[in-house]
DNA sequence: TATGAATGAGTTTTCATTCAT
DNA sequence: GATGAATGAAAACTCATTCAT
């Protein structure tokens, strides 16, 4: 009976998804709460609500757990950040809009900002697309550093360093813009570009 | 016989030094090597050769280890900048001088360079000073930003990262004083003021 | 529809059969590899490639297993030597010839001999014959030992050995025989009664 | 003070032998019953009564355990032998004087019969001595058998056989000397030159 | 004060067994 | 009958802490 044996491979196949996304849900809480050497498998399983065992059918080590955790949140975030820039052009828009993104993905979700913040390892992610729009804006003139290398510890450090203030501090209107900006200067971005560059955001935001 | 006991108080006294600072040198090297929260009490014991008994007999727990650590890490370091900065004038000059100098012992001293990436809470104790350099900076015309929460994130961020970054590549010179710059441009200096703030360290370096 | 439900039946038991051998051949080869106690449930069914529910529904523990495996196992060598010596008269003749022909399966067949060395009960099944022909051998005055218990110990004793020493050396011709002599002379057979086995033994063989 | 440390150290090395030996003498026991695959650790620190962590801070495993307790009671059962066979010449005497010793060890001590049904590996130890006579043998005519190997599988095999059946059925006297003569004649040796061992190994053990 | 053996609570990991589909 | 996800008790292993010497 071929119907039936299909249909319960694919209940099989339903509930072992919903089983892993459940432990990575709780995974991205525990990790948020207490970084990624303190957790213990306890932690993990009281917050999902699975079983001992059934954690180690999914997940052979904290460490394994703690990969798959980075990629499913910044899957998530990259997804929504790209769908939100489709379409923008310019590196210093492409750049600046991302972080803001980012920024304000931080503000609205605690858990998010707190997984950015204790993860270090995190923020590599994002780096492919980083490394581009930093080329493309020394190309363009709109950046004017020195190495890529201090460039990148610029824009990465004074990240992971906002995504943890913003866990204790609701932050002001406009503070993930001002961020933003700060690290555009800190590029060698000019004023005038920068005000260029959210002039140029806020008609794409508009849908314009 | 109170010379005797006397002389065996200071012997005493000179040997719980020794004991202690050799725990504490051993620590520098461990939670540089694996951060804060990795380590067992057995790392340390087997870095600092003295045994299980003794390690009690000063530390009652890493935590506190760590705490002490961080204290002699950074009272050193920063008596060493502050001697060094001693007499220089001008809020840009004060901070690019002592970020230069961090970097600096950073990329001389591998675990002091691990230890300031990898333990968060060290940068918070220079925070006193950087805090003032702000204040005044922005008050002088030097620097422009909007907010000092995140002036100090752009700081803090980038010197961490910086950190990190100079374990494992051998810097280019002149890298801590573009870090610096960076750093400066973020924070809302021009490009002359920067230029003669470099010029002045120049000038005090060299002792005029 | 009598005739359908019977077919249904028949299938039925058919592959429940088949199942059944699927599990006790992979059982032998590890059983083989890991001895008695070592094994776990998982390795049956990676070798079997049955599942975990399905072991269960033939088999309520290893032990059970273990059992019917031993069983299936010896079942198969002794009908093989039976057939083998049918119409073979002569205690030692018998004895011999059953030694031999366990000794050649074992050089022939590596889990074989992994799973008689391997596994002690397995000897047991094979003792009710080895009595018969001990006591005849001892009336007939072909054997001459002082007790039957040593002389069991002597027999299988020996051939748990060699079952162990087949598995990793390929046995030079003869060595079945040889190994079985060596038995005779314990069991205090005479080297002429000796002779005089191999030689009727030899004979049978050839069919006469 | 030295003579105080030096007291200490030697306290320590006292403590740490005497837990040691509690555990190795424990474990005797625990394989003896077990064998070597299904005890678990708690099976050892309750026969010992030593804690969890101490029996880890001797022994990393059970298979080092394992090896260390067969080092433990071979070497015991060893010197034994070696001692009481001093002066012993004759490869034929020392053999059965060897198996006779070995065969008496295990019907006075139940634990070492069954330590050395269990273990097959334990055996092993003994075999280089086994060898020697062995080899002696054969040049003297005392023996006569085709291959090494068997000759080693005859001894081997026999004796473990005979340890365990020792553990449940007290033996007839004389059943060790009659194993050996058994495994004497399965070596190859006459009637005649069995008789003359015995005698030999009699007047040996008087003293003569 | 210094030492390191001993301890047992806490964690990790394995594995026999159940059960809904 | 067959499947394999889920379970939790049991076993392995770690490590902070104590304490007699």
């Amino acid at each position: 009976m071929p119907a039936k044996s299909n249909h319960r491979a694919i209940v099989g196949q339903r509930r072992r998804a919903a089983t892993e996304s459940r432990i990575l849900q709780a995974a991205i809480k525990v990790f948020a709460e207490l970084g990624a050497d303190v957790p213990v498998i306890d932690d993990f399983i009281r917050e999902s609500g699975v079983s001992r065992g059934t954690f180690y059918n999914y997940f052979k080590s904290t460490r394994e757990l703690l990969d798959a955790t980075i990629e499913t949140i910044l899957t998530a975030a990259n997804s929504h950040i790209e769908q939100a820039l489709a379409g923008l052009d310019g590196p210093a828009e492409r750049m600046a809009g991302a972080l803001v993104l980012y920024l304000s993905l931080a503000a609205a979700d605690r858990d998010f900002a707190r997984f950015m913040s204790k993860i270090p390892y995190a923020g590599v992610s994002a780096r492919r697309s980083l490394e581009t729009d930093l080329e493309h804006g020394r190309e363009a003139g709109d950046f004017n550093f020195r190495s890529r290398e201090i460039a990148d510890d610029l824009v990465l450090g004074t990240m992971q360093q906002s995504f943890r203030r913003v866990i204790d501090h609701k932050p002001a209107a406009g503070w993930a813009e001002e961020v933003a900006a700060a690290i555009l200067r800190g590029l060698g971005a000019s004023e005038q570009r920068i005000i260029e560059t959210y002039a140029k955001l806020s008609l794409h935001r508009a849908g314009v």
